[in-house]
DNA sequence: AAAATATTTTAGGAAAGCCTAAAAATAGCA
DNA sequence: TGCTATTTTTAGGCTTTCCTAAAATATTTT
């Protein structure tokens, strides 16, 4: 059984993963995580002992087949407790990450298959990220920056790339919701913000804006 | 914010406070947390530091009212999550406590006000204890044991004293359920075990088995 | 009331998980 | 290739929470 500590490693380097095909270096996972590199390199010892990474010194670290599924039951656990909160208990999506980092760490096989069926197996959470099943299979889409859009395409908001809060409540006070259709109606030349139709009001976004927002081409 | 150690503590002091009146042993906390006499000295001071508990040396502890507060917070969580389990999860009563014990250590006072309207404010938790509301308010019940009647006498099976696994599991083997109505037909005198009339069938119970269930007279 | 017994505290130590500062290794560049 | 800057590891320390063994205190028995 890993520790609090230790599955917060290991999520940390499951995220890292994603961004690259290299290994994950001592340092990235210190900021990832607000901690401190020689922290980090105790930690990639103990976990290495426990075969849940590859690690050589200097080289940095990659998961083991082991370590890939406990991390994927990880994330498993913490999206489905964020869409518990928002779907059931009136939590909006910008409240639910904090606390899922919370009820993530819980241990029961059951009570995890158990909140997938009460869910009625959902596919993403409440920020469109996917649910990894219970064999830990995640099933990506095909999603795009909305900053790669042309003038004229339509496409459907299906997710962010950072859920920090203050963009999540920047969304919803624009009236912005997962599920929306966008259209591309102007791109300004001199700052990259774009003019798009959504819920038949125009909107105009940053080039901020428009690098954190996933859709789906229609 | 208190440790997860902290809280533990601090539930097995208000759970032994139920049982007496007098100021709780250094030992009696050891023996109900599984834990050396020489740890509890040891935290038993840094929570008086914490004014959490009211501790003189030598002379046993007491919940402060703030220690009060809290441990029936940590109480109401722990019952809450249990009703969740047992009502929306498909979890037997002999197996919602282990998962509640981790639980009830989630920090979030919006999660626990959500659950329980969720739950539509529970008054009981599987085990038929009470659940404190929200300001820490506990409806005690004049429950007794089944060991007190007499032939003859009719009452409602409330909760149970000890809720081990084994108990339980007991208990449900033999159809006997909370709320079920239980008639005295007639009292061992030599070994004190009661038969008792449940759901139209004769059961034997032994005088283990009558002390270690709560009933209500109707 | 003294002796024996039981309880509680103190002393000293271990493991986990974090830190800072210094040393070692690696990578980038002239 | 050799020097410099960056990254990573090692060394040493701190806090929390647990432990065992010994000392101190309280309680019970004679
Ligand atoms: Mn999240
Ligand atoms: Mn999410
Ligand atoms: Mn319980
Ligand atoms: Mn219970």
């Amino acid at each position: 059984m890993l520790t609090h500590s230790e599955e917060n490693y290991l999520k940390a380097i499951f995220h890292l993963s994603l961004e690259t095909d290299e290994d994950i270096s001592t340092n990235a996972i210190a900021l990832k995580i607000n901690s401190q590199p020689s922290s980090v390199t105790e930690m990639l010892k103990k976990m290495s002992d426990k075969s849940m990474i590859s690690y050589q010194k200097y080289k940095g670290v990659s998961l083991t087949e082991v370590g890939q599924k406990t991390a994927l039951k990880i994330v498993r656990k913490h999206r489905l407790w964020e869409v518990f909160l928002f779907d059931k208990l009136n939590f909006s999506w910008d409240e639910v990450h904090e606390i899922a980092e919370q009820l993530e760490h819980i241990h029961s096989d059951k009570l995890t298959q158990e909140l997938d069926r009460f869910l009625d197996y959902p596919q993403h959470d409440p920020h469109g990220d996917p649910i990894p099943n219970r064999a830990g299979f995640i099933q990506y889409s095909e999603k795009i920056l909305l900053a790669t859009l042309q003038v004229g395409e339509t496409a459907r908001f299906v997710g962010v790339k950072d859920s920090s809060a203050v963009f999540l409540q920047y969304l919803d006070k624009r009236n912005i919701a997962l599920g929306d259709l966008l259209t591309i109606s102007f791109i300004e030349a001199f700052d990259q913000s774009m003019h798009v139709l959504i819920n038949d009001s125009n909107h105009i976004l940053s080039k901020q804006t428009i690098n954190n927002i996933y859709v789906l081409k229609v």
